[in-house]
DNA sequence: GCGTACGAGTTGACACGTCAACTTTCGCTG
DNA sequence: CAGCGAAAGTTGACGTGTCAACTCGTACGC
């Protein structure tokens, strides 16, 4: 393993400025979903992840498996948003496990209400400020990432 | 403000795989540095400014302009590391209050150590497979997005 | 000198995320 | 059917990060 080791400075920069701009729009983002609607970040991805399969319920593992998160990150966020009213987990299985989980009506509507302010803000702050060459550069870094990092463990893809 | 709300499906696409690529990356990243060398990103972070800034202290403020983080951020960071012996608050203000921040002998130690791994890691896994073009629109895309974000509250830049 | 306002730093409460340990359920095999 | 092992889900502990409230010291005005 040829670990080159040492970054130059002009590397260490562009490190730093990736990390750094990253932190920035992410809480940009954070902080206009939760003043324009009152939800977070992660509590969106579950409100939408749950609204657009509106067979009416999911399961844990497939809300993780949806969002790419892991199974005991959905559980504690499902904690929290059970006791914000907006899932519910319901018996579903066979005999008493309570799984099945479901949109309450105020977690309708949460989604609802935030769906066009969060597209707005997203296309704001990351796609219109975005020159096509650099969208072409962000997919194919993003996937040549996930491949690299995903694909190992997980073929199918 | 004619905000064009809904994205189309290519859109929330890239988003997610873009989004989805930098958690891995940071989670592969921040993994290798806890098994290579026992310590967090932040750790390393915090540890690294100090190592740089070798007038011996810094103050926390001077962590956090640096770092660009919350003050307070710092501070509780600060604390854990305090817990591990990497810092120490020593007394360097006029009277009695603990300002300067301190390396001990176990922090220096740790960044040494920490150093060659960590920028190997960095090659590895985000210069190495970046294409000259992809770093190119990685930087012009987080200056944009720095200048754009940051530039207003801070002229100074 | 006295008070007051400001800046620096700390702290507590809370949301988020990861890991490891645990429980429960289900499928499979004997 | 009994048992066993894997899969699904939960939980607790802990590190991380943000916000707001607090403490303290210092500088300034009187």
């Amino acid at each position: 393993m040829t670990q080159t080791g040492d970054l130059g400075p002009e590397e260490w920069e562009l490190w730093g400025a990736w990390t750094h701009a990253q932190r920035l729009l992410a809480q940009e983002i954070d902080t206009a979903l939760q003043r324009d609607s009152g939800i977070s970040k992660a509590e969106f991805s579950v409100l939408m992840t749950l609204w657009r399969a509106d067979a009416g319920e999911l399961r844990v593992g497939e809300i993780a498996a949806s969002l790419r998160w892991d199974k005991s990150r959905v559980s504690h966020q499902l904690t929290r948003m059970e006791k914000r009213g907006f899932v519910t987990r319901s018996e579903s299985g066979a005999h008493g496990r309570r799984t099945g989980i479901t949109l309450t009506e105020e977690g309708r509507g949460a989604v609802r209400e935030a769906l066009t302010g969060h597209a707005g803000t997203l296309r704001r702050h990351f796609f219109a400020p975005l020159t096509p060459e650099q969208a072409a550069a962000i997919r194919a870094w993003s996937e040549g990432t996930i491949a690299r990092l995903e694909g190992p463990g997980d073929t199918s893809a």
